[in-house]
DNA sequence: AAGTAAGGCAACCGCGGAATG
DNA sequence: GCATTCCGCGGTTGCCTTACT
């Protein structure tokens, strides 16, 4: 490691704290064009005053598409019991074998729910041990051969190539649609658009099993939309807006920590017909 | 209703290891 | 073989929300 380690950033330049939806736009279109070759100048070249480890994470445990969020089941919940008996605080191989979650969230809820949990049921464990040993078995074999029904997008949290070309076919649909925010978000409107990326992971299912989806190689570089491709899109969106229940109820995105600005209710498909006409 | 404590989670920090020149 | 850069990981922090008094 040699003598001293030269800060990854300028602490004194970057931004730090939560993200704001206009960062993660920045991220997810950049991500989306140019992939993730070099965290350390993405944000350079995306525009963003952050540094490259905390774009990294960003990503990574929230704005991957594959990123599945929402409380874990207790299927879920005894793997990572299990997972972790066997690997220890190794949460990223525990992650690998979570379709969908995060290292960072599972060692969240490790220490949130699981480890308090299984000290207070330390005496139950003999009784449990038993049960769940053939339970969590049946699972590991079924997860492995069908990672989750919901969430078929692959299960490393380490971005794989083969998982990145699998979210650039993803992010095909959104490009338009991201930067025609960062247009919106030129004539002050930086609330009209919403990107969904806490959606619920049957949206991403309904995506990944669009066969519309399926691109040649290299993926990355911008596409035209094709005249056929316009009827799934509109659909698409129209789908998103329900599964968001952008239709008529702007209460729930309130996830995000920024505080997200509710969105308008037909702006996503709004504002994709504007793109295309 | 207001204040406080606890819980939950996103983000940061620093280290180790792999990759590269 | 060494120095350096970069990435990924695990531990930790701190803010926000919720529950409790």
């Amino acid at each position: 490691m040699g003598k001293g380690r030269a800060p990854c950033c300028d602490k004194t330049k970057v931004k730090r704290g939560p993200w704001s939806q206009d960062e993660d736009l920045k991220l997810i279109s950049f991500i989306h064009k140019y992939g993730h070759e070099n965290w350390r100048s993405l944000p350079k070249q995306a525009g963003l005053l952050r540094c490259g480890k905390s774009c990294r994470l960003r990503w990574i445990n929230y704005l991957r598409p594959d990123v599945k969020r929402g409380n874990f089941s207790a299927e879920e919940e005894e793997t990572i019991i299990k997972l972790h008996q066997s690997f220890g605080n190794k949460w990223s191989k525990i992650a690998s074998k979570l379709p969908g979650r995060t290292d960072n969230e599972i060692k969240n809820v490790w220490h949130t729910h699981l480890k308090k949990r299984l000290s207070s049921d330390t005496n139950h464990n003999a009784n449990d041990e038993a049960a769940t040993k053939g339970s969590l078995n049946e699972e590991e074999t079924s997860q492995e051969s069908s990672p989750n029904a919901s969430m078929s997008f692959g299960g490393s949290n380490t971005s794989s190539k083969e998982d990145d070309v699998q979210m650039a076919q993803t992010f095909e649909y959104f490009q338009d649609c991201i930067e025609f925010t960062g247009i919106l978000q030129e004539v002050d409107k930086p609330e009209l658009l919403e990107i969904p990326f806490d959606l619920d992971p049957d949206v991403w299912s309904f995506i990944d099993g669009s066969d519309s989806f399926q691109q040649p190689e290299n993926s990355w570089s911008p596409r035209a939309h094709q005249e056929s491709e316009e009827d799934e899109v509109e659909k698409w969106f129209k789908h998103l807006e329900s599964e968001l229940g952008l239709e008529e109820n702007d209460s729930q995105q309130q996830q995000h920590n920024e505080g997200k600005e509710p969105s308008s209710s037909s702006s996503l498909l709004e504002s994709y017909e504007l793109l295309i006409h």
